[in-house]
DNA sequence: TCTGGGGTCCTAGGACCC
DNA sequence: TCTGGGGTCCTAGGACCC
């Protein structure tokens, strides 16, 4: 299940005038900041609007376009709604992420449970979702894709061949552009190219894991399993990229303590202590190098984090602005 | 006028140990 | 005078996804 142009959706429900209008959701709404596009509603891709792209861009593209800053906490309620919307269902809830869940259920006819799915996230929700049935969740995915906007598709080993066979290795969860330039300059332009390609070469090329599997994701296969289980989260980050690129240090060593404090109270959230922290930084225009260091004992104390935090920092040569800091703290296993 | 924020997983090289 | 094989941990970077 997928909800169809979630936060834009979410924006006009509250904002019914917006209707029908292009509407462009990033950043504090200001076009004019370096910011991106995290939804753009249907009326707003029609002028080649994309999510992940400038707002500058987007205001060039579409200038009467309805510009509004991203409410995450609003987004972060409905969709809570929405999903425990779905556990009234016969089915395994499985959350990908805002705006997305797998349902696992057997079913002798998937697209009656699917029109349930949509009919009961409109009634409860007011929400347009579209289902994709699949018989492992590479397949369902995908076909989730097919059946937007509003839509069911079905992909099974069935049509897999039909339906895919032709389209480009990117088509596929898990390769995106650079795997797919990789791929084409391997002659494997074609998802059936990549289903028949030789395992070792793959390995050879992408490494001893991702490689082979890339020729199973090209055959259709993947996993079965849909768990409910509660997500365990592996890390927290927070990053800023600022409006102005900083060059002081002492500022730079500022706004890396406070991101360390934001980080820290994430941590301390989860009850479990963190045992690693990094640093990222983007260097002007767009370098981005990371440091990290694993901690002596993990920990959930704010200052020994800020204090960690700072000490990956002096690893950095500070000699050029700097437009985004990043910190993050990993979890241990 | 460049290019957000929050994540996950994989790879590869070096250190280190037995 | 020349040196193996296996394993784990640490670190940096890359790629991908929502």
């Amino acid at each position: 299940m997928d909800l169809d142009q979630f936060i834009a959706a979410v924006e006009i429900a509250r904002h019914p005038e917006l209707r029908g209008l292009p509407v462009v959701v990033g950043g504090s709404g200001d076009p004019g900041e370096r910011a991106v596009v995290a939804t753009a509603s249907y009326e707003a891709r029609e002028f080649g609007v994309r999510s992940g792209m400038p707002l500058r861009t987007a205001a060039k593209r579409c200038p009467g376009a309805v510009f509004l800053p991203a409410d995450h906490s609003a987004y972060e309620e409905v969709s809570e709604r929405v999903m425990a919307v779905l556990r009234t269902l016969p089915v395994v809830v499985e959350i990908l992420g805002w705006d997305e869940a797998f349902l696992g259920a057997r079913t002798a006819d998937p697209e009656a449970l699917a029109h349930r799915v949509r009919a009961v996230v409109a009634e409860e929700t007011g929400l347009s979702c579209s289902v994709g049935i699949g018989d492992n969740k590479l397949r369902a995915k995908l076909a989730t894709g097919f059946a937007k906007p509003a839509g069911i598709y079905r992909l099974t080993r069935d049509n897999w061949v039909e339906v895919m066979a032709g389209r480009p290795p990117d088509a596929l969860w898990g390769i995106g552009p650079k795997t797919a330039r990789k791929l084409s300059e391997a002659g494997l332009t074609t998802v059936a190219r990549l289903a028949t390609a030789d395992p070792g070469d793959l390995a050879a090329r992408f490494g001893p894991n991702l490689g082979p599997w890339y020729r199973v994701l090209a055959r259709g296969g993947g996993s079965t399993t849909v768990e409910a289980t509660p997500y365990v989260p592996r890390s927290r980050s927070r990053e800023t990229t600022f409006q102005r690129n900083l060059t002081e240090p002492g500022e730079i060593r500022e706004q890396v303590a406070v991101l360390a404090r934001r980080v820290a109270r994430d941590v301390a959230d989860e009850e479990r202590p963190a045992a690693r922290v990094a640093v990222k930084v983007r260097f002007a225009p767009f370098d981005t190098r990371t440091r990290s260091m694993t901690l002596a004992t993990p920990t959930s104390d704010a200052a020994e984090l800020e204090r960690a935090a700072l000490t990956v920092l002096g690893r950095f040569e500070l000699t050029r602005p700097v437009r985004l800091l990043g910190v993050r703290a990993e979890f241990g296993s």
